[in-house]
DNA sequence: GTATCACCTGGAGTCGACTCCAAGTCAAGG
DNA sequence: CCTTGACTTGGAGTCGACTCCAGGTGATAC
């Protein structure tokens, strides 16, 4: 799959794929042989995950240390668990307060809906 | 109420909310004799409303819009609903994005946590 | 064989949202 | 009276995350 392909399947531009790679956040892609990238199963499963993971607000940063110690196999397990624990409570958090917030707007968004209404109503009787 | 006291209370700093009243995202505070800022339950109220938008990550340019149409009073109240419509909707979008993540990474921290009794295991076994 | 086109690279530019700074003012304490 | 400390201003700097660009390569279409 060539990096258009991909840049399409998940709505991310080319560019960004290359800047993720070289920042080290998809790790080198093969290269056919006139050099033009190659993306493998494994590599479009990565870039589906950081898709998913930067799609939910989680730092590049933290995802580069993340994939970094997924590199360095099975002793990092540890390190990578409370990763993912850490960023799975600021996630919570966010959500949170983004339903409050949500609740605040739906709530505005009814006062309005009624602010409307007694408009119409007053057009309606003073027949303006 | 000071700056410094709005800031504690609502842990921004004082130069966003300085910041925040130059790009007209909330209205000039009234000043003491001395040119002092001295928030006013209005101006509490906005700051906290600003707060909440902003931590949902409502694009401060769309707020400078919200909050000026707010100014022109009751002939831009349609105007208004349609912008905490469209508000919503992005925000609710958003947090179903970070809901799929959340369950993804409980996903991930759950594997990982079968690995490590695993390991565990294993060394209890081997009497490593 | 040359034009087109998608790809490549390294580096610079942009954007949103702050954050920091220098230089100045004022009120209160010692 | 002078220092201290919280405030003021306008402007510049920073940061995270892209995004764009110039200049170059190689395969395919005409």
């Amino acid at each position: 799959m060539k990096i258009a392909e991909v840049s399409e399947r998940y709505g991310m531009s080319s560019d960004t794929l290359r800047y993720y790679e070289r920042i080290g956040l998809i790790q080198p892609v093969n290269r056919n042989v006139s050099g033009i990238r190659d993306y493998v199963d494994v590599d479009i499963r990565r870039v589906e995950f950081i898709k998913c993971m930067r799609s939910a607000g989680l730092p590049i940063e933290v995802l580069i240390e993340y994939v970094g110690l997924v590199q360095q196999g099975d002793r990092t397990i540890e390190a990578r668990k409370d990763i993912l624990i850490g960023q799975r409570e600021l996630l919570a958090v966010r959500m949170k307060e983004m339903q409050k917030t949500l609740d605040i707007l739906d709530h505005k968004i009814e006062v309005y809906e009624n602010a409307v209404l007694t408009k119409e109503k007053e057009i309606i009787q003073t027949g303006e």
